[in-house]
DNA sequence: TTGACAAGTGAACAAGTGTTCACTATACTT
DNA sequence: AAGTATAGTGAACACTTGTTCACTTGTCAA
């Protein structure tokens, strides 16, 4: 089966972090002769999972792709693979603006009301302007902070979710680092 | 600068989803020799952000390491250097097994007290082994559900966190498609 | 039974691979 | 001022790389 031979390609990745060389494929897929694994390679390219630069190959976009099960309502997920629609890179979905998007860590509790939680990840974008009641990133204290964003009459302040907090007017400059648009919590 | 080279390789790695060869970071580091390169990228092993597996140089988990902007505390936060070194890979760090690696929209209340909500994104990890305590997407009544999984004297049974629901004692089969590892929660 | 076709074999090729060696230039310590 | 690390050069090495070519299977329809 080609998708066996995919698979074990994807997993090959996931462990050693690169794609493997024609005669590592040659033992990976069960091949005697390089050529057949070039053209099991050529096939993918054609197909648009890998692509060439230069002389060498990459994966291309698809190839980091993950199913979308969210539509299926029967029948057991079973993982054969068809490159649908359905399937999602976590890269481009999660990340609108490459350059102008960063990560953050929380580390207090000011928004565990919203369920952000210490220890959840944070994807804040930077090209959005903030609205009323966003959540933005703020260096407040020498410390990145998740607030609240408000606005009125034109003056701009802050608020936490966790009402044992107060307020934050800031006294002349206010550092926003962008706007919340992900989080991202982990349970492994 | 050394962490010059080093962001110069992790741009690379960024864009290309490889490590470069010695010929390519002659180019990349502005060196004359391979040689120059060779003791560059050993010394690099030394310090454990690349190893050697095999007869190949593979970068290790801590070249993934991601630049948080948590990390900078002291001195002012300047944006410029905080961003410019996010390369990470959202796909390699939130997905641990491509291919048993899949997405589920969240479409019931019955996780809303662990903070996950309807219309919340779920992965769901298949190869993991679901232990006491975990959430894992099971397929109830013709839909995909997350619970918690219990096992009791070798018993299964389901239970959600909304206290509404009560606890799910499968009959005779019970289809457990995987246990969440992440949940991404959207702003926007 | 024949013919076509996809899939794999095995040998050969030039070019590129990581590594080693001996050597040079520069900066820094004492 | 002399000595010593540190960083880079450049040529050579054995081996591996992706690719090409001609050839051999097994499968299946007509």
């Amino acid at each position: 089966m080609t998708n066996d031979k995919l698979l074990k390609l994807k997993q090959f990745y996931a462990k050693f972090k690169r794609l493997p060389t024609y005669t590592e494929m040659l033992d990976l897929f069960g091949f005697a002769s390089r050529n057949a694994v070039y053209k099991v390679i050529h096939k993918w390219m054609e197909e648009g999972l890998l692509e060439k630069i230069g002389n060498r190959i990459a994966p291309t976009a698809s190839f980091f792709v993950i199913p979308f099960l969210g539509a299926i309502q029967a029948g057991s997920p079973t993982m054969h693979e068809s490159y649908s629609d359905d399937f999602v890179s976590l890269d481009q979905y999660l990340v609108p603006h490459p350059g102008h998007t960063y990560l953050l860590r929380v580390s207090g509790d000011s928004m565990i009301e919203e369920g952000i939680r210490p220890g959840d990840l944070v994807i804040v974008d930077r090209l959005r302007q903030p609205k009323q009641g966003d959540i933005v990133a703020a260096f407040i204290d020498n410390e990145w902070t998740l607030k609240y964003f408000n606005q009125t009459n034109g003056t701009v302040f802050l608020t936490a979710a966790n009402p044992h907090y107060s307020p934050i007017h800031p006294q002349q400059s206010l550092t926003i680092g962008g706007v919340v648009i992900k989080v991202i919590k982990e349970y492994y």
